[in-house]
DNA sequence: CAAAATTAGATTGTGCACAATCTAAATATC
DNA sequence: GATATTTAGATTGTGCACAATCTAATTTTG
């Protein structure tokens, strides 16, 4: 019966998991230099993309519950990188929006992507492709 | 000088993240029912495969440190699954045993992997090749 | 218009994940 | 053989991640 199917190292699951939190770890040292942790730049990428997004917006871009932003934005205001702001149209619609120094730390984030590709040195070609991938395989999974 | 590197839609990373997290919420309703969190049914793989690894091997094999596995394994004892010992050569060593309870759920466990492929029905062979890639990946990534 | 249902976001509670620190046991070095 | 170093785990503190619940604002329905 068990020919193997439990063993860790023939789940494909746990080579993902595995390799999302090494990722996270390459992140870190670099991140470290922005005062960011991965979600924070993950939510950061967004804001910078788009201002005055809702939270749930926000959260539907990066797959988050307000459980997990709530705080996180906290966090962010915090550290003095965006504000809050009640929609005058829905008031229960909270935007988020950038502030000076937020909008200045994008500068510095700029220099993140080459930080990492350095230390991934791999064929472009090659990541490009399983960035192809896991995106096929995460609209397959979402689909049902 | 921006090219839209800082787009989370041009982020390997965030493929990778965002997969990694779906592949967790597949796995909760199956493995709720065999009363398990995903890190805790991969822990369990490990003990099944091999009984009477010290805290610091299963910690290797699932990359976690202690501050990770030492409330993980209070949880399994709470449960009933699994129980410490401390090794008589190394009184610094504990040893992690399964307990009858634990040895029984492995019959349960192993109808995970099949309800899992189900939820997925993509080409086995594509899933390996991906698997391959990841594991290729971690193990450069890991080299430096 | 008033009651009911929906929606946005916050809160609470559980469980990772990891860095940093601490304790006790074992080993190395003088 | 006493001191120093290393090692195994535990502990503490911060920050996700998500289910479940709650509140307040909006929309729908009768």
């Amino acid at each position: 019966m068990d020919q193997g199917q439990l063993k860790l190292d023939n789940q494909l699951c746990f080579s993902l998991y595995r390799l999302s939190k090494l990722m996270v770890a390459k992140y870190r040292p670099i991140l470290d230099e922005i005062d960011l942790t991965y979600p924070q730049y993950l939510a950061m990428m967004v804001i910078w993309e788009n201002q005055n997004l809702s939270v749930k917006e926000l959260g539907q871009k990066l797959s988050l519950d307000s459980g997990t932003l709530t705080p996180l934005l906290k966090r962010l205001i915090a550290k003095g990188l965006v504000q809050k702001k009640r929609s005058k149209e829905d008031e229960r619609i909270v935007l988020i929006a950038l502030t000076d120094e937020g909008i200045n730390l994008k500068k510095r984030a700029l220099e993140v992507p080459a930080k990492i590709a350095c230390s991934t040195e791999m064929n472009i070609d090659e990541l490009r492709k399983l960035k192809t991938t896991l995106d096929e395989l995460y609209t397959n999974w979402t689909e049902d």
